[in-house]
DNA sequence: GTTTGGTATAAAAGTTCTGTAATCACTGTA
DNA sequence: TACAGTGATTACAGAACTTTTATACCAAAC
């Protein structure tokens, strides 16, 4: 169970963290909001704990941004501020818990509980794979990248799917063909060359880092350099 | 969505009923643990608000016993008092939040959404699905779109009853066979394309959003664009 | 400067989807 | 048992979209 902590103040956050180890719990922090948002993208979190006053963007719309990536993942809001306004502006944003400070750490970690156990149970699988700001999601079959959809077609998906599954491995033009064609491909024919130009254009271009990398005289590989 | 609310002060209780029924919420009232627990056995709510001190058996206690019957039904523990063992002991009982009076109705609320959304993803209230102005009543067996009466045929309504289960995913033609028709299904005929252009004729067709995608090459999906 | 391996694009071939119409199956009524 | 009425299924043509093929172009390596 791996936890993500946003919050400034580092007394706090590692109060909290170190009360989520003593429980078994994987913690880490962010100290600021963009960091935050990186972490979250990067990595598969099962809960997080934001503050809502926090440098960079603030914690309501780090809140909004992880529900629009992850919507099945809870967010428990944490702050000063304890009027029904400011609640109501963190539930707005998605929150699925609101703690106001200061708490009796049994008190967050009981509600840690109950936030995660409901999210393990429902039929709800979180049926997606990640990849940096690239999420395939398996569900509607579109990708996303850097939070804007991108939408395949049948064979560019499971052609990025099989990338995304083996990423890191060089995968030969026999490789991809088997798996993502037939076994006992035709060859004399350049289709994945074609595919993976079609991908390209879809996930990779106009970004900084590109997510597919060509290996001369061996195939192609997935993933960051 | 069907509320139970349990809580012996009459003034409370009705103040709450009468705010949720004003956000379409169906809400009952009980004023004592024995009957709660009884219509509790009776009937299928969505959520319980549980005051912690009432007379019979105690909110505590029918907490427990309704998170035996009902693991996945969602329990919002109500009381005056608000140290940090009293929430403990809520969360011990197994209350999926806790509220402590005095509380402004707007958190009470914020704090249902919350509860219900995660609980029922497919909106369910009494025997009726909803999606956006669409209403599925499964007593009636008829459909409701902007208010008025869609009549639908017995695979029609399975069909319509299947999406709007699965909202948000792409459903295969096979998906769909297996359990709109039957598991191992004799494909090689096209029944399913069919039955859904006969209800999109029925339920999309002169309406600006469209509930029914199609995403060629995969299948189809139910929900908002 | 030729060769090799890879990229890019457009046109051809092939699938999948839509919508309609015809056929088949069932139910209740006379 | 025949008949009408309704619902369920099949068949098919045309449209939309996807996949494949073919080919020209480019860049680095020999």
């Amino acid at each position: 169970m791996r936890i993500l902590i946003v919050e400034d103040e580092p007394k706090v956050a590692s109060f909290i963290k170190k009360g989520l180890e003593e429980n078994h719990y994987d913690a880490e922090i962010a100290y600021d909001g963009l960091s935050g948002e990186k972490l979250a993208r990067q990595y598969n979190y099962s809960l997080f704990i934001l503050d809502v006053i926090i440098p960079g963007i603030s914690g309501l719309d780090l809140c909004r941004k992880i529900k629009e990536i992850y919507p099945a993942v809870p967010v428990l809001m944490l702050t000063a501020l304890g009027t029904t306004d400011d609640k109501m502006l963190g539930f707005d944003a998605g929150a699925d818990d609101y703690l106001v400070k200061p708490f009796e750490f049994r008190e967050l970690l009981a509600r840690v509980k109950v936030l995660l156990k409901k999210s393990n149970m429902p039929v709800t699988a979180g049926n997606k794979l990640f990849f940096d700001d690239l999420i395939l999601d398996m569900d509607k079959k579109i990708a996303l990248r850097s939070g804007s959809v991108i939408e395949l077609t049948a064979k560019e998906f499971s052609l990025l799917e099989y990338f995304m599954r083996n990423r890191g491995r060089v995968l030969s033009r026999n490789d991809i063909a088997e798996k993502v064609w037939d076994a006992g491909f035709d060859f004399g024919t350049n289709v994945v060359d074609v595919y993976v130009n079609f991908l390209r254009k879809k996930i990779d271009k106009g970004f900084e880092n590109k997510l597919i990398h060509t290996k001369v005289g061996f195939g192609y590989v997935f993933g960051d350099f």
